[in-house]
DNA sequence: CGCGAATGTAATAGGATATAACTTAAAGCG
DNA sequence: CGCTTTAAGTTATATCCTATTACATTCGCG
């Protein structure tokens, strides 16, 4: 097991560790142009192999395409992690969702590749994709530092989630500029936080006189 | 000026109506499979031409891309206006968001097409595309349905145009059952439909209150 | 009618995915 | 330790797609 993102050394046969760095490759390719930008050709003459070797480790393009898709959104969650325990005035869902943001205007193509594309709605339960995707939402249900409010918590989650995608997709789009200059796309998020917040403590605000009543 | 549709007929040299024909044949193609099911060639083997015969309308690949986009932005643009003049119960706000996620899902390849590819960051100010765009923009502000409240009007615009955004992707790629399942896309977006309307009504109130105080 | 511009065709170059048949080296076993 | 099996890489090739060049046809306008 060599370094990832190595060439293969003249005089050798074999590479060493092809697989892991196809993908780390693939993911720098990405990172500009999107998943268009990600050619198994020019990744085997970058990695000093010859054309076909790629598909050894991966039946086709998309098989690629999934595998570099599971490792961003990995890397997504340990983005996640780390604005969460940054110490902060901030909350914790303020910081991942501000760091959502710069995630993807910052990394662009692969945010596309992650969001935007067939993939990942072709992945399958339990196939590693899935798994990294569920991961990746997991922590933006920890973000909201609520404790069980039975599914209200799951569905604050996937509005605030649903609402930073849409914000991050405009503003990459450049929809955000121009009739809307007095509007940073900061403050939009954290109009959406603000927001979310809000309805949870109203919610278990809710729970708690129910409790109460029915005690 | 012929059928959009329809191919060349034999024993003519010229189609008729090529550029026209194309960008409605590309569209039905994107309808499933997105832009990547768009191909020149098999375009012009479906419209009877040669193959590139194409190239007289269109630069690139890019460029049919662009026009094709910008045809399915005008659709989108149509469908809420009908969505919006048809009487219903329910608010202009509310049957516009609703017929976003049903135009979202049905027509996922289209969707994918118009959102999720940097066509659109590309289309130059003025252009055909982004003029398309900012109609469908326009219509979102309309269906608030309240006067000039300032920038608030716009951002309160891009906010639920966002959220819609984000809640098609995820429905789209099937984050939006499982954990879920309780709260069905309809309900997630006739939330944020709810949220803006209350944002909106608190926001009027607010610029009345002001201009009581001022005079 | 005749000429120029628009539109279409044939031929071809070049790049990408993918497969088949062959080669090398590494790993496991008697 | 040496043999065999198998994983990993190579060369050659088929197929598909984009795009350009040079040539042909037709439309429309003076």
């Amino acid at each position: 097991m060599r370094s990832q993102l190595a060439r293969k050394p003249e005089n050798t046969y074999h590479h060493g560790d092809l697989r892991d760095a196809l993908i780390k490759a693939a993911l720098r390719e990405a990172e500009q142009g999107g998943a268009e930008a990600i050619s198994i050709k020019a990744l085997a003459k970058q990695l000093g192999v010859s054309q076909p070797a790629p598909y050894r480790h991966f039946a086709d393009r998309d098989a690629l395409l999934t595998a570099v898709t599971a490792e961003a959104f990995r890397q997504l969650s340990a983005t996640f992690r780390a604005a969460m325990a940054k110490p902060s005035k901030q909350s914790k869902l303020s910081s991942l969702a501000q760091a959502m943001l710069d995630f993807g205007l910052r990394r662009n193509g692969i945010y596309r590749l992650m969001f935007a594309s067939r993939t990942v709605s072709c992945a399958a339960k339990g196939s590693e994709l899935h798994e990294a995707t569920r991961e990746t939402f997991a922590l933006v249900i920890e973000a909201l530092e609520v404790p069980a409010v039975g599914y209200l918590r799951e569905r604050q989650a996937l509005k605030i989630w649903a609402a930073l995608h849409g914000v991050v997709m405009l503003a990459e789009q450049g929809l955000l500029t121009g009739e809307a200059a007095h509007t940073t796309r900061e403050e939009l998020v954290e109009d959406f936080v603000n927001e979310t917040k809000a309805a949870l403590t109203a919610a278990i605000k809710d729970a708690r006189r129910r409790k109460k009543a029915g005690a």
